[in-house]
DNA sequence: GACAAATGATACGCAAATGGTATCATTAAG
DNA sequence: CTTAATGATACCATTTGCGTATCATTTGTC
């Protein structure tokens, strides 16, 4: 069980690198180099990532992809809602049947409890943070920039 | 990505079945019926159970399925263990490769005491402690009942 | 306009983990 | 000896994670 797949770590880094860098927009054959991920799988991530409003892009020569919105507001969460399956804990087997408590049961609600404790750290990480060296002020400006299912909790 | 999967759901229904019966042994074909999970993978998960030494059993008519130690001191990180692969919630994709941050990963930082709470809390749920209807009280004796590879963190 | 450098779209393949089945051997009570 | 139980083991199917390959489209430059 990961909390992280790789998918998503290195969407971290691409988006990181590109956060990073002072170019109006980076290929992804610079980032294939500098990052070492295989070429067509980071491919593949980057246009995900566009696809779904992270990252804008520009074809043709000379083109390539820029940070859709401020670093600060890209969350750790919100890339992994896009590579990761079901980002929920726990899903109780037996959904409406015997439980050995009737009724209520006391795994799921431990389970849920501490997925809460989970999701709410997760959603203080974001790019900019990550970029830091030193700890201390986490970002924590409230706002979304791009408009998804951001229903989910 | 799920904290549970469903062979670690199956194994704690059964062990609190029987922990919830005054028998001395409690048969599969018994907990294949009460608790409708499919005879032969509930099969292969007590006879796991009793390998590793968290259940008692006894062959032969009559036999069946026993707790090894009291159900306070069975922990839901203890059947994690057996029938989950990784219990690790992250592991660094770049191990010593470039990291946006040369030397000190933040992310691997905040996941990794993300990972640490995630335990404190599991280590917290025995199978006592499911069995009860109410909450309160989280049964917190020490000591281990089995002799395993208890050294993980 | 031709070419090259870039992304878009899409289909495919493989390996590991998860969830589940089937079968035969062994033990022990009645 | 029969029957009710577990032990051991091998096998199968599906999903997920990870990665590859290919062709189409756009755009800047010569």
């Amino acid at each position: 069980m990961k909390l992280i797949t790789r998918n998503t770590d290195y969407a971290i880094r691409a988006v990181c690198y590109i956060a990073g860098q002072d170019k109006m927009s980076v290929s992804a054959e610079e980032m294939v180099t500098r990052l070492k991920i295989p070429r067509p799988f980071l491919r593949k991530i980057l246009q995900t990532l566009s696809g779904e409003g992270l990252l804008k892009s520009v074809k043709g020569q000379g083109g390539g992809f820029s940070l859709a919105c401020p670093k600060e507001k890209i969350l750790l969460t919100d890339l992994m809602r896009i590579f990761q399956n079901a980002v929920q804990l726990n899903e109780c087997v037996f959904k409406k049947k015997i439980c050995p408590n009737r009724g209520t049961c006391v795994l799921k609600k431990e389970i849920d409890s501490i997925e809460k404790d989970v999701f709410r750290r997760l959603r203080g990480i974001s790019i900019a943070s990550l970029m830091k060296d030193g700890n201390g002020s986490r970002s924590r400006r409230k706002g979304k920039c791009y408009g998804h299912s951001a229903s989910r909790h």
